[in-house]
DNA sequence: TTAGGGTTAG
């Protein structure tokens, strides 16, 4: 074979003109050189500049070899430095195809992917070839950035190479189309291929599994030849990430049988998968099996995870155990662990963390405050809510995560302050479905239908289209301002106009709309009319509206259906024993209070909680353990006697036990909700607005009580109760006593 | 002559 010129190495060439070699020493002697087998094993930036800084003293700088290895350490590793490496890659006259895919892989890898294919234009335009491992970077880097068109254009120039069958370019087509919800594509280029190995057969089905294509996926797992870990890690993310936990765990198990020993990725997996669908059991079990064979101690990743299905599972003692013996936390450390509260309904837990993750050297993330923002919300603690909105707005700037704004629109709402989640919502630009349904279920708490209504008709005008939380949103607003022909029509609209089928949740609305209303007759059709069995919130409403209208054969038919449903639920023992008290029956009070008794449950004590300059202060009916007890007593005492001066009558049917009058009045009056009542009038500024969340529905007592303290002391009083808002204001509440 | 494809904790 003849050579030609080009072909010739370029240092022989050089030698042989006698000039100074243009290019690099024989490549031995590069490869086994100090400094770059050095730079093959840094691990930090630090590291790189003594060796970039060596390098250049010994003229090594001067080889296009070892300039290649720095760029690649600049660009590819993750203790680089993209930047520096686009500055030593512009000093190189003529780069060859190794630097410009090193350049091209750098970008696939960073956080603006689609520069790749800039790189790889500006390639072509300096008339360097691409070779095999061009087009796996530069594809990889159109798949990350959902650059289809360009995708497409780059396939073409594979085929026109003949590299096709290149079993690398090959499957970074199939997956450049199949990250992209481009299966027709992908598949095309995957059935074209006589090549297909587990590789390019799993990137097909990872596509079909983010389409929720399980079944199809399954069809080609099981067509693959020889499958490799990978696989079955695939098909076990994939029906996970379509929520279908139990065929995801069975495939880990079916795994197991096969002796296809799991890898850290598939352990990471199977945890989420237990996470999310509370698999205790299975869950415990990777615990011990990942004790045995991972020294748990220098994976953080699966530490992370592990804490993340224990608190999932409700192990919240062994979650933290882990989280404390971890050495270096990450920020994914605090999430899972604050998460994993937040996710028990441990709120305060979850706030006292990220207080002590704020003294800590880890900044909090988006992720971090999605995990804190609910915690706030559930508690009621605007304080805290604020403080973590101007966070936001200080640190996340640029970040306009969706769900960041939703968290804090609903952090608003159920904090009392429905005007800045308003102020929130309106600034939204673009407005997601979730915002818009966090606003209208935000106005529904606070009683303003009107609001609602006009939102969801905006929100329809916009072009969105409705789902089943919209409506459940639209519906509660219905119930809480009594308005039942449109919570019907609205409930009708709802299946035939956006065809989405009611849940037990749209049932619940109107079942409880109808019983306030007083027609049980066609709150009973409802309920037998359900497609599914209804549960205890429905028979709950139902309950609710027998006492409202004092309907006692039917509260006990209804309440023996609840007993049987939640037999640890002690609210339908008192809600019964409520409408027998209601009817002067205190045989049948005395009856059920024994029952409960037998049943060794309690009455859900009422408390009521209250921030006062950032600290949260918690009251229980009758409690005297604050501080302040004294002063605060001092202060009933004169609530009460301006209310009796005011002609204030004590209604005294709704309490539980039959008591001679007097007590029954004390009982009254130590209501949690008016002990944080009386602690916020001492303790606030003339005229401050007091905010109090009750963990019980407020009683009719308390509600006529404090509308009319909110005259006598000119005070706004923002009251959250089990169930919904009340805003007393110069003697009248936001609910028009309807609640 | 250096490198490359699919799964992976919040």
């Amino acid at each position: 074979m003849l050579l030609s010129p080009s072909s010739v190495p370029v240092h022989i060439l050089a030698s042989a003109l006698h000039v100074a070699p243009a290019s690099d020493p024989p490549y031995k002697l590069l490869e086994s050189h100090p400094s770059l087998l050095l730079l093959s094993k840094c691990k930090s930036i630090h590291g790189f500049k003594q060796i970039h800084s060596h390098i250049v003293k010994t003229g090594l700088h001067n080889t296009l070899f070892a300039l290649s290895k720095l760029i690649e350490f600049c660009a590819t590793s993750p203790f680089g430095d993209l930047p520096y490496a686009l500055l030593l890659f512009e000093s190189i006259p003529e780069p060859n195809v190794f630097i410009w895919n090193t350049i091209i892989r750098g970008h696939s890898l960073s956080s603006n992917p689609i520069l790749a294919v800039d790189f790889y234009v500006r390639m072509l335009l300096c008339g360097t070839q691409q070779n095999s491992y061009t087009f796996p970077f530069v594809l990889k880097s159109c798949a990350k950035a959902g650059a289809i068109h360009e995708g497409k254009q780059i396939h073409a120039h594979v085929l026109k190479l003949g590299l096709e069958c290149d079993a690398f370019v090959h499957t970074s087509l199939i997956n450049m189309y199949a990250q992209n919800g481009e299966l027709d594509d992908a598949r095309l280029v995957f059935d074209k291929s006589a090549f297909r190995d587990a590789v390019s057969f799993t990137a097909l089905i990872t596509g079909y599994a983010s389409r929720g294509y399980m079944d199809a996926a399954r069809l080609l797992f099981d067509e693959i030849p020889v499958r490799d870990v990978v696989s079955w890690n695939a098909m076990i993310a994939g029906y996970a990430q379509c929520f279908r936990f139990e065929e995801a765990l069975a495939f880990f198990e079916e795994m197991r049988k096969m002796k296809v020993p799991p890898n850290e990725s598939t352990m990471l997996t199977v945890l989420s998968a237990c996470a999310q669908s509370g698999s205790v059991e299975l869950g415990n079990w990777v615990h011990s099996w990942i004790e045995d064979h991972y020294e748990l101690g220098s994976n953080l990743r699966l530490v992370n995870a592990l804490i993340d299905m224990s608190s999932k599972c409700g192990d919240l003692e062994t979650a933290r155990r882990l989280f404390d013996g971890i050495h270096q936390r990450d920020v994914i450390s605090w999430n899972v662990m604050i998460g994993g509260y937040t996710h028990m309904s441990f709120y305060k837990e979850a706030l006292a963390l990220f207080q002590l993750m704020l003294g800590s050297d880890t900044e909090p993330n988006d992720v971090t405050l999605l995990g804190v923002l609910p915690a706030c919300a559930h508690l009621g603690v605007l304080d805290l809510g604020k403080w973590i909105h101007a966070y936001i707005d200080k640190n996340f700037e640029n970040m306009t995560n969706g769900s960041l704004s939703t968290s804090i629109i609903d952090m608003y709402a159920k904090c009392g302050n429905i005007e800045a989640a308003e102020q929130v919502f309106d600034g939204l630009n673009p407005k997601s479905l979730a915002s818009w349904n966090a606003m209208i279920s935000g106005l529904a708490m606070h009683g303003h239908a009107d609001k609602a209504i006009r939102l969801f008709e905006q929100m329809v005008d916009a072009g969105l289209k409705p789902d089943d939380i919209t409506f459940v949103g639209l519906l509660s607003a219905c119930t809480h301002a009594g308005r039942l022909e449109l919570g019907r029509q609205y409930f009708s609209s709802m299946i035939q106009d956006f065809n989405i089928s009611p849940k037990l949740e749209h049932y619940g609305c109107m079942i409880d709309l109808l019983g306030r209303a007083g027609m049980f007759d066609e709150a009973e059709a409802f309920i037998k009319n359900m497609e599914m069995e209804p549960d205890g919130a429905i028979w709950g409403s139902l309950l609710g509206a027998c006492r409202l209208h004092g309907r006692v054969e039917l509260g006990e038919y209804v309440a023996e259906h609840l007993f049987e449903l939640e037999p640890e639920n002690p609210g339908a023992y008192v809600l019964l024993s409520n409408i027998y008290a209601g009817a002067g029956r205190w045989d049948d009070v005395a009856r059920i209070r024994t029952r409960l008794k037998d049943k060794g449950m309690k009455k859900v004590p009422g408390c009521t909680s209250i921030e006062v300059d950032s600290v949260v202060h918690e009251f229980l009916v009758g409690g005297k353990l604050h501080p302040l007890g004294k002063d605060i007593y001092k202060m009933l005492d004169e609530i009460d006697k301006l209310l009796e001066m005011a002609g204030f009558v004590p209604d005294t049917s709704e309490v539980l036990y039959d008591m001679d009058e007097e007590w029954k009045e004390g009982a009254l009056s130590h209501h949690s909700e008016k002990l944080a009542i009386a602690f916020g009038l001492i303790s606030t500024k003339p005229g401050a607005t007091i905010r109090i969340v009750k963990n019980l529905r407020v009683c009719g007592n308390c509600h006529s009580a404090t509308k009319l303290i909110s005259k006598i002391f000119n005070r706004e009083i923002i009251a959250r109760d089990r169930n919904r808002f009340h805003h007393f204001k110069n003697g009248s509440c936001s609910c028009k006593d309807y609640w």
